[in-house]
DNA sequence: TTTAGTGCAAACTCTTTGCAGCTAA
DNA sequence: TTAGCTGCAAAGAGTTTGCACTAAA
């Protein structure tokens, strides 16, 4: 459904349909959370196992580009991306026990944003609010000291 | 000053201390706003010509242990770094258009963040917030459409 | 039949590591 | 005299690009 954008932008913008674009396309697309350009190549491949890593970051660049896919670095070298829900934004809790990325919602902090941004005479595209600690369970489990 | 901080890392850790580490730290600490490694090999090598950039990446590596430096990629591929003045701290409004970046401080976004992680028992060690738009200027020269 | 899409290999960028010589303690 | 410190070169990791071939329109 969200695939309409892209058959869209490619029209408007010279390119062409193809198969093996649109399968990484569909794939990117029916997952939840974050993927790297490795992992989401190892999902295409189970159903077409000659694509390449070149076509599948071309494709998310793509995908940004139209506005279907989110590009997070979580302060790493490598690039998550993330299928961009219509509309909907949220932000990460990042465990740095286990790795486990938790999603939330808060209105109040985004409100607060644009009101510090508005008195900087700043107009806010975009946001990254990333809160890096311990979820519960690696509190419980004692991870959440000298792990950094 | 926050030398101090260093000095006693590198004592209780089993390090030397080292004229040139200390030149780069110093060097370092007394700038304001963010810096790449290479920009500070070049600042270091105006008074010491024969440093090398491996030595300031294994130094801003030492002084983000000790928690002297920040590292902050701003979602590119080049890592920043800035002094952490002491026990402040800041978050960023990132120009698309001419690339500065502004810093504010906000405790009530603070405080939402520690509430919205509360409820989730997830405990904050540190957090990146980094608002992505343009500037008052590259708003006014229309630097806002089409840029990204 | 023209021009975009593709995979492979190579290039690139940024950062880290191995190593031999240097230097603080 | 014993480690840690250093620069250089090389290796790594992740991503992008050049190129010859393929395929959509």
């Amino acid at each position: 459904m969200e695939k309409k954008f892209l058959t869209e932008y490619l029209g408007s913008h010279g390119y062409r349909q193809s198969s093996r674009r649109n399968r990484i396309a569909e794939t990117f697309l029916s997952i939840s959370g974050h993927i790297s350009a490795e992992e989401l190549l190892a999902l295409v491949r189970e159903r077409d196992p000659r694509v390449g890593l070149t076509t599948v970051y071309r494709t998310l660049k793509l995908l940004t580009r139209c506005g279907l896919a989110l590009e997070t670095k979580f302060n790493r070298q490598i690039s998550m991306f993330e299928p961009i829900p219509e509309g909907k934004h949220h932000d990460h809790l990042i465990c740095l026990g286990c790795g486990t990325i938790l999603e939330f919602e808060n209105q109040a902090i985004e409100t607060l944003q644009e009101s510090v941004a508005g008195e900087m005479d700043f107009r806010i595209t975009r946001h990254i609010l990333e809160l890096y600690g311990y979820c519960r369970k690696c509190v419980q489990d004692g991870l959440q000291d000298g792990n950094e």
